[in-house]
DNA sequence: CACTTGACCTGTCCGC
DNA sequence: TGCGGACAGGTCAAGT
């Protein structure tokens, strides 16, 4: 579930706790959640000192003093929760907080700082973090084949649909989901993007004219723009590094709110005609 | 190369 | 109430 906008909102607050501050210790309960030898994990890990923290897709790096980087796959369930010594390792506001007393029982690994602990927490275990040398990172599979960050000033909307074109056959969705075209795009801000655009989602992308993908890239800049600007947004999982949940979801049109009546229809349609589409946005929704 | 399918996992929900 | 199955949806490996 993290996609772009949640994991740049935790790279943003683990930017302001974590750098600077030496890594004490590390333990995990699923060999898979962390797969670094104990050998590595002594030498590169443990003493280090975090550089920084920064996000390539949907991945966040921390880089450390020994020139190696801790890479984070958050996956579908993954949370990232950072716990400072002096507030405890308790719950935060019920409220605006999904996780409690930590660790709990979706707790894969535990980094303990000097000032406090981080939390990896992964209900389905599809996530992972591991050490790697930093001048690696960015070849190992997923960052070579990656695609350019949506977001980024140099990324013009020319290469944009030279890479969509590439995958003239498939849906236009399946093709924002496919991180080789763009990094960052998951199943919420596909939907919310595509609506904006006008684009049903399972329109093939070469029955899409160029001024059609030039709508669809500038609704998915204001889609995770403001995505950003909220938070991210929590469906059942995702929290950030503080434990809480994100607001975009409140702002979204279409996910998640299948069978309810199409806003855009009712606005300009009799009744009639708005039951008519909110099939179609019933079936737009599904992907 | 383009595209599809199955595997990886656990918690939740729905129907019987 | 308990129990099985569908579903949730991001990658990767292996398939057509």
């Amino acid at each position: 579930m993290p996609e772009l906008p949640e994991v740049e909102t935790i790279r943003v607050g683990l930017s302001a706790l974590l750098p600077g501050k030496t890594v004490r210790g590390e333990t995990h309960n699923w060999p898979k959640s962390f797969p670094n030898s104990k050998a590595d994990v002594q030498r590169y890990l443990i003493g280090a000192k975090v550089v920084d923290v920064t996000r390539r897709g949907k991945v966040l790096i921390i880089g450390l003093s020994t020139k190696y980087s801790l890479v984070i796959h958050l996956k579908m369930t993954g949370q990232l929760v950072y716990r400072g010594k002096s507030v405890g390792f308790g719950g935060g506001h019920p409220t605006d907080s999904l996780v409690g007393q930590l660790p709990d029982k979706s707790t894969r690994v535990v980094l303990s700082l000097d000032s406090g602990k981080l939390f990896f927490n992964d209900q389905r275990k599809f996530g992972w973090m591991r050490l790697l040398p930093t001048a690696e990172v960015p070849s190992i599979d997923f960052f070579k084949k990656i695609g350019p960050e949506p977001l980024s000033a140099s990324f013009t909307s020319k290469e944009f649909m030279v890479r969509m074109r590439h995958r003239a056959n498939t849906s236009v969705k399946a093709a924002l989901l496919d991180q080789t075209v763009v990094a960052g795009v998951g199943n919420i801000y596909a939907d919310e993007s595509l609506y904006a655009a006008k684009i049903h989602p399972a329109t093939l992308v070469k029955n899409l004219s160029d001024q059609k993908l030039q709508k669809l890239l500038a609704s998915l800049i204001e889609v995770l723009t403001l995505a950003i600007k909220k938070g991210g947004s929590t469906d059942r999982n995702y929290v950030n590094h503080e434990g809480k949940k994100g607001n975009y979801l409140n702002y979204a049109k279409v996910f998640r709110k299948n069978g309810q009546p199409c806003r855009a229809a009712a606005q300009r349609l009799s009744k009639l005609e708005s039951r008519a589409v909110e099939r179609t946005f019933v079936l737009a929704v599904r992907s």
